[in-house]
RNA sequence: CGGGGUGUAGCGUAGCCCGGUAUCGCGCCACAUUUGGGAUGUGGAGGUCGUCAGUUCGAAUCUGGCCACCCCGACCA
């Protein structure tokens, strides 16, 4: 298999693709639409998983699983989730398999073993978990419920992209219960802060925090606040999302609990999850024409040692010095990986790394025994040094931090370049073609003019901004009166 | 689901028009020489040419059906 990457410039989705399969992240499955991910891939997304569940315990929740298959009686129960999720479910509607009287190596469906009523397989959870919430709570010491659970949940998309959208996906869901509306809220708030503080400090990929338009809100929720993220290719993405549910479900599976002054009120709910479409964001953030680039603190592998040596006792002395640095660097919980592979040569390797995207590489020879030093390399600005082997561990220790900040600030600069104000629908449609990007502008509030905007341009309205500051001005596409600029962008 | 395209070894391909059992590169295996940026040489393994049927003495090649995948659109909380 050749490793040769197709460039970003040449095509960009196919540059995209490239690098999921070639840096061993995913690969395409027997099932349509399903992917496999593969070690290292999936390497990265528990790094991921350990960050989030520290902060997702952090703030006072914990783990539990609920099924993989929803009653259809259930899932139909709240009206709008239902009907927003209907058209993309998977349905099991028979338990048994037999086989078949004219071939008898082939397998039918037993019509006989059809199920009395049909399972949807999740493609969100709100639905089996609130009727399960619903013999949790009676009363307001019941509350608040802050469960989280890691799940598969499946969507059946017309058109499927490795990571970015698949039929079944990987991810985290909470679904927390409140006793009051002020609360909820401040849970889908906070949640969104944690989202943005991992996405942007530990995938070092800055983000719009933000609220969706009703038009693009989650179904069932009152509020769907999001973080948004700019790819290098001009395109958003959105990272995370945090629902604020007001008491829909809970009416929806009649969850109510008694109040201190003995009065039935019902619950408040939030939602909140992000998914193994992260890894997407990750790619299009940092990577380049050589392959990913991993920000250090979700790296599997921070920092990798190649030898070069001649013979059995040059690998030897070698080792030795290299098994050294190794033992420093993991004292300072530096996850390092020692490649005295002597089935591959050095230039290999290094291409090999590059391609996987390992922030730092260490390169011993001969000829840094006699010199006491190493060569080191960096993998985000493909730039390396020769550099004393005294200390060696401060300066790594530093240098991991250096390219966690690195990313971030070039992502971040890349953003803010890419987003542009405007201020007529004119200038709106040339940016988008031209100069791509988030682009801020004034719009009127209603659905109508979203809707036409998307019709004419393809952009949605990623979402309005939190904090985001009130000036006058006019929809750039109805004219009318406008009270604050919104995000738009063409998006994944 | 509509429009377009492609199916030949693990991957990428030539051959197809004009029918005679398949080309090349990468990768793989063995041995040797190598090892500071994707090694070299020699030898070797690997293919019911997507699938089913038809035409023919003979089909990767011609004809028809089917299937899969890719791209564009529709769809995407």
């Amino acid at each position: 298999m050749s490793k040769e990457l197709t460039s970003r410039k040449e095509d960009y989705s196919k540059w995209y693709n490239d690098i999921v399969v070639k840096a061993d992240l995913a690969d395409h499955s027997a099932v349509r639409g399903c992917m496999v991910i593969k070690p290292y891939g999936y390497g990265i997304w528990e790094k991921m998983q350990q960050a989030l569940d520290k902060m997702f315990k952090d703030t006072g929740h914990v783990n539990a699983y609920f099924p993989l298959f929803i009653p259809k009686s259930l899932f139909e129960a709240e009206e709008k989730n239902a009907e927003g999720f209907a058209k993309e479910c998977a349905v099991v509607t028979h338990y048994r398999l037999k086989t078949d009287p004219n071939n008898k190596q082939k397998l039918i469906v037993d019509p006989e073993a059809k199920l009395e009523e049909e399972l949807v397989v999740r493609p969100t959870s709100e639905a089996i978990i609130w009727n399960t919430y619903k013999g949790w709570i009676q009363s307001y010491r019941d509350l608040p419920i802050l469960v989280n659970q890691w799940a598969n949940v499946v969507r059946w998309e017309m058109r499927t992209r490795l990571f970015l959208r698949t039929a079944e996906f990987l991810w985290q869901e909470g679904h927390t219960a409140h006793a009051t509306k002020e609360e909820a809220i401040e849970e889908t708030k906070k949640m969104l802060e944690v989202y943005a503080d991992f996405v942007e400090n530990w995938m070092a990929v800055p983000v719009v925090k933000g609220v969706k338009t009703a038009n693009e809100r989650f179904a069932g929720a009152d509020d769907t606040y999001c973080i948004e993220a700019m790819m290098q290719d001009g395109k958003a993405l959105q990272a995370g999302t945090s629902h604020f549910l007001g008491q829909n479900f809970a009416k929806a599976f009649d969850v109510k609990y008694v109040t201190k002054d003995n009065k039935q009120e019902y619950v408040w709910a939030t939602s909140w999850g992000v998914s193994t479409r992260l890894m997407g964001a990750l790619i299009m953030s940092h990577s380049d024409d050589n392959g990913l680039v991993i920000p250090p603190k979700i790296a599997p592998t921070q920092v990798v040692i190649v030898p070069i040596y001649k013979g059995d006792a040059g690998l030897e002395k070698v080792s030795k010095v290299a098994h050294e640095i190794k033992n420093k660097l993991q004292a300072k919980n530096i996850s390092v990986k020692y490649d005295d592979r002597d089935t591959q040569r050095p230039g290999f390797k290094f291409a090999e790394h590059e391609l996987k995207g390992v922030p730092v590489r260490i390169a011993i020879g001969e000829r840094d025994l006699e010199n006491g030093t190493v060569e080191l390399a960096r993998r985000d600005e493909l730039s390396k040094e020769t550099v004393s082997i005294e200390g060696i561990e401060d300066r790594i220790e530093t240098l991991l931090n250096d390219i966690q900040t690195n990313l971030f600030n070039k992502a971040k600069a890349r953003t803010e370049a890419l987003t542009t104000k405007v201020d007529s629908y004119e200038e709106f449609k040339k940016v988008l073609d031209e100069k791509t990007g988030f682009v801020s502008a004034h719009w009127d509030g209603t659905p109508e003019t979203e809707e036409k905007i998307k019709e004419e341009t393809k952009a949605t309205i990623r979402c309005i901004p939190l904090n985001n500051p009130q000036e006058a001005g006019v929809c750039i596409y109805s004219g009318k009166p406008s009270t604050q600029r919104v995000l738009f962008a063409r998006a994944y």
